[in-house]
RNA sequence: CGGGAUGUGGCUCAGUUUGGCUAGAGCGCAGCGUUCGGGACGCUGAGGCCGCGCGUUCAAAUCGCGCCAUCCCGACCA
């Protein structure tokens, strides 16, 4: 491919609208545009690295042994009828009616729709077990697109379904998918980490997600140094500490705090530390309200008090709540005297002498003691796990990460196949539902995550297994004949090599077209000028580590092939599960 | 949906506070010339219903009201 004939256009500036690395470089090396809010259109060199990741993908999939089918983009409502999810997906669903007004949705996930296939055929647990999988376009009408490819509202998934005859085969079938995920992010060259996750609103009993290693990432992951132990922060236990003696708490005690809202405040004008200031959240769980204490130093876990009380959603409570269960503004909440169900997180149990709030305007109370000062419902796990946890396997030490979910894998049990009477006949002739797990992995996601992982001052730095080229070749003296000549030589060569080379042979400075290639992130610069040509070499260099070498034009075919094979192991070695 | 911010040539932004006469700069684009191993320089030129609507005013990019769009922070998820 010629550079003056590809469409590629680079940027100087970074357009206002992008925040995150990801997005400022997939705008800046001209690989995406924004349609509208979560819509983006993929140029040339976008689509080439989609179509890498998706060729890598789609050969784990069809290994393990899933075949590859396409449904459609839009659904009938009735399927989701049948689930109940028409109802409780919620806003993401973007619905809409046909000419018929039947109703009809686009497509965020495919449970109903492929369990639909399977149902209408699958008769027999001698055709179980089912492993089906696609690649093609989901879209969700996300509450707030962000980071470009990162949260679009319309994406490009690989989602994969499989239905068995029993838990143990499903099992394996889970088994298959997770190693298979290894496998993928290994061969994308990415640094990644398999963890222990929530299952959401899609549901089941138990899953796991892959994230891709990267500071920008949006969730938060807890790993074990001792043991194989990692979950999402959503989703890691604590184990509950020994319990300690409790001090001699002298009687509770109110104390004006105006003006002082944050624990850090309450903590800075009591000159106690935040680990005696309890925090207190009025919580809204399916309508009811509820009061849940955490220390002033941790952080509630919404998700964890959903599964204590077993409520199908949970928020913090709107101020006028607050206002109403506390007679006090908000910011003063605390657990004695309040006439709600108060649940604690396990860590406050053992000690006494806290402060919490007063339920009162600008007033918080000393020297509390829980048991004696307040009525508490019930202790529990409620909490983000800290790096003062120990690991909840081993008791190692913690440690925590940022990550971007770029695959999850769900075991989910017979909760669709009930629903929509996915069922078989077994060896003894008796109905029964089948067992489902899904599998899906963000692909054009992996783009942003990939991005977000590896670049540099001077721009994207492609793992060479997805980079759009193989290497680029730069011609330094595109208006002198011997080095043009002699560039269009190593061009044809490279190209019967079965190399992927963009050949750099705009008539533009040097300068602008180095500053071109380490944008678009190519793994392998080639550069050919006046000053090369007449050493008879031509200088290679890793757009990772910026080293170089000259490869000798004699001995070039050898040269770049053993050149470029090095790269990529360099590569390899560095793609990790940690 | 709540909170914050921003809308001015293709891109980045100035000008808006204190209304004023042909609306500016840099990049990019077109032409010519000089340059040519890390985003060159000079000259010439094209390109703007200043997000949209209504209003105030002799006069609106600038003031007021309404709407729309985009981005960031929270609840969602590949």
């Amino acid at each position: 491919m010629r550079f003056s004939q590809l469409y590629v256009p680079t940027l100087k500036e970074t357009p206002a609208e992008a925040e995150v690395v990801s997005h400022k470089l997939l705008l800046r090396a001209g690989m995406i545009r924004k349609l509208t809010a979560g819509l983006y259109t993929y140029l040339p060199c976008a689509l080439r690295v989609l179509k890498k990741i998706e060729a890598i993908v789609r050969s784990e999939m069809d290994r393990a042994g899933f075949q590859e089918v396409l449904l459609p983009v839009v659904q009938p409502g009735d399927l989701w009828k049948e689930t109940g999810r028409w109802e409780h997906y919620g806003k993401e669903l973007l619905r809409f009616k046909d000419r018929n007004d039947r109703d009809y949705c686009l497509g965020p996930t495919h449970e109903e729709v492929m369990t639909d296939l399977v149902r209408g055929e699958v008769r027999s647990y001698r055709q179980l077990p089912l492993r089906l999988y696609q690649l093609h376009t989901k879209f969700r009408d996300e509450i707030r697109p962000r980071f470009g490819l990162m949260r679009g509202r319309e994406f490009i998934m690989k989602d994969g379904y499989s239905y068995d005859a029993s838990v143990a085969d499903a099992e394996k079938s889970y088994q298959l998918m997770h190693d298979a995920y290894h496998r993928i992010f290994m061969r994308l060259g990415l640094r990644f980490r398999a963890v222990e996750a929530d299952t959401g609103s899609i549901g089941g009993n138990f899953s796991h997600e892959f994230m891709v290693l990267a500071d920008a990432g949006e969730d938060t992951i807890a790993f074990c140094h001792n043991c194989q132990f990692a979950a999402n922060v959503e989703r890691a236990e604590v184990v509950e500490q020994e319990v300690l003696e409790g001090v001699v708490c002298p009687a509770a005690q109110a104390v004006p705090t105006p003006n002082a809202h944050t624990v850090e405040e309450i903590a800075n004008l009591l000159q106690v530390p935040t680990t005696k200031v309890v925090k207190t959240m009025i919580l809204t769980a399916d309508g009811k309200n509820v009061a849940v204490l955490v220390r002033g130093d941790h952080e509630v876990n919404l998700i964890k008090v959903q599964r204590l009380l077993g409520a199908e959603s949970v928020d913090l409570a709107s101020p006028d709540v607050v206002e109403a269960a506390t007679k006090a503004p908000v910011g003063f909440a605390g657990p004695c005297g309040l006439d709600l169900p108060i649940y604690a997180d396990f860590a406050l149990k053992g000690q006494n002498d806290y402060v919490t709030g007063g339920n009162a305007k600008d007033t918080h109370l000393m020297h509390v003691d829980l048991n004696r000062d307040a009525k508490i419902t019930a202790y529990g796990d409620l909490r983000n796990i800290t790096t003062q946890d120990p690991c909840p396997r081993c008791g190692g030490q913690i440690s925590l990460a940022k990550g971007i979910e770029v695959g999850h894998i769900f075991m989910l049990g017979q909760k669709y196949s009930t629903a929509m009477h996915a069922t078989f006949l077994n060896e003894e002739g008796v109905e029964k539902d089948m067992i489902m797990g899904c599998y899906g992995i963000g692909i054009s996601r992996i783009l942003a995550a990939a991005i977000e992982q590896n670049h540099d001052e001077h721009g994207i730095v492609f793992p060479p297994q997805i980079a759009p080229f193989n290497c680029i070749l730069l011609n330094l003296d595109v208006v002198n004949p011997e080095v043009t000549a002699k560039v269009e030589e190593i061009y044809k060569l490279l190209c019967d090599m079965g190399v992927e080379v963009l050949l750099d042979d705009r008539d533009e400075r040097a300068g602008v077209k180095f500053k071109d290639a380490d944008l678009l992130g190519i793994p392998i610069q080639l550069v050919l000028g006046k000053k090369s040509l007449a050493k008879g070499i031509i200088e290679a260099s890793d757009r990772q580590s910026k080293v170089k070498v000259e490869l000798p034009i004699a001995d070039f075919v050898k040269s770049y092939t053993d050149y470029q094979s090095q790269i990529w192991v360099n590569w390899s070695t560095q793609s990790s599960s940690l």
